[in-house]
DNA sequence: CGTCCAGGTCTAC
DNA sequence: GGTAGACCTGGACGC
């Protein structure tokens, strides 16, 4: 294996990053077998670079985080990935606020220390056509449309080109999007022709507000899905509410029902971490260590 | 077999 | 601004 780069695991506030503790359920995951498993000693992932697909492992070795390739990389796409790496990971994240904020607090002061770090896809457009392939469908439909995607890309997530002249046949018969088929062609046709710039939504000069609206702009984002690509942008004020957090939430405490409004309000006192704190709530008990 | 519903959204009132 | 009904798909149920 060749070594492709090595990122320090630090935010961009300088506080620690917990390889092990990163949240790999949004996003990535789960919802890319083929492109990313989770493994006991780190992730695998394939990456588009120079037109071509290259499979990356990722593991921490002594506080870093190292990539390698099966075979040597040209530098510049040795670059692109190290970035690539870097946004999934939001290492351009500053979450030091956020863990001062919870150090004394009873239920969260265990991700004080390098938690709360949700793996995104290397692009925005990727998180949002995932996104929608989680709505309204059980997981192993997900599963089976994010894998349609991957092989439709040659084993890495199709450019929005590509998608976008990907014939209906493909997206109803391969990918059985159902009607999620006519909103990602849409959302891909416009990302390829330039009219929908996604990965702008990443300049944190932007409001939320605004980033909130563009997203519920999009065919197929409703509250939830802007509420689970906001997380994924780094923007955690907003809760991810949808049928397995509600019941997750009862569930935990002992709560036999709850109104959205109120889960909102257990968690307004976190401001503008409380979408964070909420999932870090509901997804403790995925982190194995403490 | 029919019905329900899963990590929702859109449209029409 | 709030709320029914429809919506692709397919796996889990009940009958």
């Amino acid at each position: 294996m060749i070594l492709v780069c090595e990122l320090p695991l630090r935010g961009a506030g300088g506080e620690p990053v917990s390889f092990a503790r990163t949240i790999h359920s949004h996003g990535c995951a789960r919802l890319a077998p083929a492109e990313l498993q989770d493994e006991p000693l780190g992730y695998r992932r394939s990456f588009r670079v120079g037109g071509r697909v290259v499979e990356i492992a990722m593991q921490e070795r002594d506080g870093r985080l190292v990539a390698h390739a099966a075979r040597k990389l040209r530098e510049r796409d040795a670059e692109a990935i190290a970035k690539s790496i870097g946004r999934m990971f939001r290492l351009d994240d500053d979450l030091s606020p956020f863990y001062a904020r919870i150090a004394e607090d009873e239920p969260l002061a265990w991700a004080a220390h390098g938690a709360g770090r949700m793996l995104a896809s290397p692009s925005v457009f990727e998180d949002v056509i995932k996104t929608i392939c989680t709505t309204n469908c059980a997981w192993s439909a997900t599963i089976r449309m994010t894998q349609a995607l991957s092989d439709l890309g040659g084993g890495a997530f199709p450019e929005s080109e590509v998608l976008a002249g990907a014939p209906d046949a493909w997206y109803r018969d391969a990918a059985r999007m159902g009607y999620r088929g006519a909103y990602v062609k849409a959302i891909a046709r416009d990302v390829a022709r330039r009219t929908l710039d996604l990965e702008a939504l990443r300049d944190r000069e932007i409001l939320d507000a605004y980033v909130e609206r563009k997203l519920l702009e999009l065919p197929g984002i409703g509250p939830y899905g802007a509420a689970h690509v906001m997380q994924l942008l780094g923007r955690h004020r907003r809760l991810v509410l949808d049928s397995w957090t509600r019941p997750k939430y009862l569930r935990l405490t002992g709560k036999k029902r709850a109104a959205d409004s109120t889960i909102r309000r257990a968690f307004a006192r976190y401001g503008e971490y409380a979408g964070l704190a909420f999932w870090l709530y509901l997804t403790r008990d995925w982190i194995e260590d403490e």
